[in-house]
DNA sequence: TATTGTTATACTCTATAACTATA
DNA sequence: TATAGTTATAGAGTATAACAATA
């Protein structure tokens, strides 16, 4: 479907210009953005919580469900639907914790890094597109951001 | 639940700092403080959706479910249902027309207008609180990139 | 014919509750 | 007892396909 159809609306009141409520124009922004984000997707294969645990376990190496739960925020049984979906397509593997064997690691195989690396291309192009539209100072201001709302989540 | 413990994670490498890949820092921080955002909701009464849907109702008056759907960029049948929600909660309401017999139009009720007011004060508590705690350089580019993100979500 | 709204249906993601195995 | 993982199940939100009413 074409959900990216233009509808003229009335002017936004951009009311961070005087910022009587922050917090509303950041919540706004990043929702509006996120849905923005998962309307632009290309690539089907990957739900958004399966590709961001997948890039992970690609860069950080393997965790186990709790901790991948704990930093995706979401429920263990949540986190081991994900993580099934995962294991079911071969891009990832579980593997004994040798010293704790209630613990199960999650680590990505080499089909599932080379997935990530794909995707991560596919998935970040509109957003790279838009964002050489800006001027630099707007690209600056959004640098900057990106790092202070980051660790405004992890927070 | 409380999905908000602390799971001490090694140094996210602060890409932005070099911005290699813009979007993807870009994209990643929206993801994860919309998810976190989420999380941390308080009132359980409206969906992100649903009052995104009343919010815009109650500010911009009505509108049909076509211009519901294209603003929110969802299908007209999932706005369709956002919009019964609302209805049989008692939010909004559907009014016919008087141009085009087929068209809809959807308006908060008076109902819909204090439950949005309320909403909004609730859900925008934490991420208050957590804006209130950063610097006043980290405070004024979360502010200038706010206007950035709503704009590039609108584009 | 094209557009607006709607119904029916299915899929994805998330949650809670309850269970097993291990510490 | 407490913790890690899992299974079963339900609810919310989204999508596509197909249809009715109107332009």
């Amino acid at each position: 479907m074409n959900v990216n159809q233009q509808l003229s609306r009335p002017k936004e009141t951009p009311s961070a210009a005087s910022a009587p409520d922050l917090g509303m124009d950041v919540a706004g922004a990043v929702f509006r953005l996120a849905r923005r984000l998962r309307a632009e997707r290309i690539d089907d294969q990957l739900g958004d919580t399966q590709y961001a645990v997948l890039f992970f376990l690609t860069r950080e190496g393997p965790h186990s469900l709790k901790e991948l739960s704990i930093r995706e925020r979401v429920t263990p049984p949540s986190m081991n639907q994900t993580v099934n979906a995962l294991e079911t397509a071969g891009y990832v593997e579980r593997r004994d914790d040798p010293d704790d064997r209630r613990k199960v690691l999650i680590a990505a195989t080499e089909t599932g890094i080379s997935m990530a690396k794909q995707t991560r291309r596919l998935r970040h192009a509109w957003i790279n597109a838009r964002l050489k539209e800006l001027t630099p100072a707007q690209r600056e201001s959004v640098q900057q951001a990106a790092l202070v709302l980051q660790e405004l989540a992890d927070s």
